[in-house]
RNA sequence: GGUCCGGUAGCUCAGUCGGAUUAGAGCAACAGCCUUCUAAGCUGUGGGUCAUGGGUUCGAGUCCCAUCCGGAUCACCA
């Protein structure tokens, strides 16, 4: 049983005794004890003067007292400082709480079960226009963390992608490429596909924008002539005809989306995430309004002389809200609608979660209630994962002033920058192949970049300054990284020690120790260090849920930095394998491993590797 | 204008259910620590009107109200 729980069950049980007055698990109030005062844990006792009508400090006095007597093995000694009674935990206790972390590596987590609720979680939903930008990274690093997170938490996770393929702003591309490009393809130009795309994006929009500027100057009013400009009009007509299924435009769209993909897929593949669903929009966009014609006849929407078809939120609060274009075509929200359908065809979805950018509050506000008005049972409470937008020193990211920061740039100077860091490092790793280095560069650079934008709250913009690089020392993903590794080379030490004379198992997972923890009683003392090390592991299981209840997986972020920081400490101040002391040496080594093995688990969370060394 | 979100050190960010006399990290600055398990580390110094004003109470960065500042959104765009 864990700590905690002894401790309030305990004190309930003696308020009850004391003061004859039955209080809610929820009264008892446990913390972990200010470093100033002695003790571990602590009670606040400010919530029961009430009802023993004593000053705080005589409270906590009596109830330390029993608790002492209820609790011997637990509790070695206390005191009160006012309203907060500090209580000491017996060594054995704390030996018994790493044992079992020790003994469990997936300690924190929940099992998956056939019974657990399915969880649906939309991410990336890029375009296919131009390629990905560091707005995209945040989306996808949070996305794939927040399965990671949920499913840790017990749930059955389907990660689900829908691609906006289709569209003016592809036709756009397309146009262009037909007319500048000279048959130019990701082969013959050596560029990324996605890149080759946006570049022809660009290049529409820079030649649009000279034609809209000449009839401007020729008397045009701008609105005009942004609707008249000759290359808009053909890029509409050639909608047009994507829509009519025209067999040469079609192909054309197929070819381009394939190079899209092509890119895409190294750009997922580099940042580690990936999908178990992909729906596009083209296969989609038109499924959303037999839904809309359903609600229409329940009389949840009503149609317009125009014929276009809206529905009424004005008594939620919100406003009218567009369905169906009065010349019959779909929008956006009917669209989504649409998919919502298809997946629940699809799954038995329970909760469905989506991440996407916190410009579209209002979009998923509406779309909760339009989908719990035609029957979704998981519209109600759909979860919109809100995040903030990644801004630049001077402001938002803008694609047409080229002020966009590139994803595959970013991930390739991020893993220069950490091969140039260890190349540049006083203690190098010697016996090194060129292959291990650029694979822990890419450990470390990928590390680095992920855990700077999920350690910080999601729904909070993040300032990105490109300026400067991103860290690597301090509260960084290779502080934490290389906290491990300096783990793992200990316990390499300790595997050598144990395999000596026996055959060596030629596995580099982490393993098991061969040596077993002393088994509780027995008669360690431990240091305050040890012991704050120990809590910080128990503390493993608490982040997991929080970040599973709060849709937050900066919490684990946080987390791990926590713990990291404490072992280094402790890694600092004590001896683990020149320590002579036998039962000493064990338990420092278990409780190196099991730290190890919560920060692999905990980055592993949030999508980050841990390389073996560093 | 309506709605929603944010404002904590020079900078980037933590701060669980409201808890301790001194509100924490990191970066940047300065001063120490490598013959010892990896110095991408450890230790120390300086740096704050928690946007502002009220309220709630044993206690407020945290909850409530008002105000100020910043952002998002309110399309027959997606």
């Amino acid at each position: 049983m864990k700590i905690e729980t002894k401790i309030t069950e305990a004190v309930k049980a003696i308020v009850e005794e004391l003061y004859g007055q039955q209080v809610p698990a929820k009264m008892v109030q446990l913390q972990e004890t200010r470093p100033e005062f002695e003790g571990q844990v602590t009670l606040v006792v400010f919530p029961f003067t009430k009802m023993s009508h004593k000053a705080p400090e005589q409270t906590a006095q009596e109830i330390g007292e029993r608790l002492k007597e209820r609790l011997p093995e637990v509790i070695s000694g206390f005191n009160a400082v006012k309203g907060f009674l500090n209580l000491s935990i017996s060594s054995q206790q704390w030996i018994s709480i790493l044992q079992d972390i020790y003994e469990n590596p997936n300690y924190g987590f929940t099992p998956v079960t056939e019974e657990s609720p399915l969880v649906m979680i939309e991410y990336s939903s890029p375009n296919t226009n131009k390629p990905l930008h560091l707005g995209h990274v945040r989306n996808n690093l949070l996305g794939w963390a927040l399965a990671k997170v949920m499913e840790a938490n017990g749930n059955k996770v389907v990660k689900t992608n829908i691609v906006n393929d289709r569209g003016i702003h592809i036709c756009k591309s397309m146009l262009a490429w037909l007319k500048w490009g000279n048959g130019e393809t990701p082969e013959s130009s050596g560029k990324k596909g996605d890149h080759l795309i946006g570049d022809y994006y660009v290049a529409f929009d820079k030649h649009y924008r000279e034609e809209v500027k000449q009839l401007v100057a020729q008397g045009m009013d701008e609105e005009q002539a942004k609707q008249e400009a000759p290359l808009i009009k053909e890029a509409h007509a050639m909608l047009v005809k994507w829509e009519q299924n025209d067999p040469e435009v079609r192909a054309l769209w197929r070819k381009m989306n394939e190079w899209v993909y092509a890119g895409f897929d190294e750009t997922y593949k580099a940042l580690g995430v990936s999908f178990d669903k992909i729906y596009y929009e083209s296969e989609t966009y038109l499924e959303g309004k037999e839904k809309v014609e359903e609600g229409l006849q329940k009389g949840f929407f009503y149609r317009r002389p125009d014929g276009s078809v809206w529905a009424d939120l004005t008594s939620e609060g919100l406003d009218e809200k567009l369905l169906l274009r009065s010349d019959g075509t779909s929008v956006y929200m009917t669209q989504d609608i649409g998919t919502a359908k298809l997946r629940f065809q699809d799954y038995p979805i329970d909760k469905m979660i989506y991440v996407v950018g916190n410009e579209q509050n209002y979009h998923f506000q509406v779309l909760s209630i339009l989908l719990d008005k035609l029957g979704f049972k998981w519209g109600k409470d759909l979860v919109h994962f809100s995040y903030g937008m990644v801004e630049l020193p001077n402001g938002k990211m803008k694609s047409r002033e080229g002020t966009v920061v590139d994803a595959d740039d970013l991930i390739a100077t991020m893993v220069a920058d950490a091969r140039q860091m260890s190349a540049d490092k006083v203690n190098k790793l010697e016996d090194i192949t060129e292959e291990e280095a650029q694979e822990i560069a890419r450990i470390v650079g990928m590390g680095a970049l992920k855990y700077f934008i999920l350690k910080v709250d999601a729904r909070k913009n993040m300032l990105f300054n490109p300026e400067e690089s991103i860290d690597f020392n301090g509260n960084t993903g290779p502080f934490i990284q290389y906290t491990y590794a300096r783990i793992r080379s200990i316990l390499r030490k300790v595997e050598e020690q144990g395999a000596r004379g026996k055959e060596q198992e030629d596995s580099s997972e982490t393993k098991p120790l061969s040596c077993p923890l002393p088994l509780a009683p027995c008669p360690l003392a431990l240091s305050e260090r040890e012991i704050s090390l120990i809590q910080k592991l128990q503390g493993f299981e608490n982040a997991v849920k929080q970040a599973g209840t709060d849709y937050n997986p900066s919490c684990i972020a946080n987390y791990c930095y926590d713990l990291a920081s404490e072992y280094n400490r402790f890694y600092h101040d004590f001896s683990v394998l020149r320590e002579e002391d036998e039962q000493k040496r064990t338990f420092r080594i278990a409780l190196s491993a099991a730290v190890g093995q919560v920060i692999k688990n905990g980055m592993g969370l949030l999508g980050i590797e841990v390389p073996e060394r560093m």
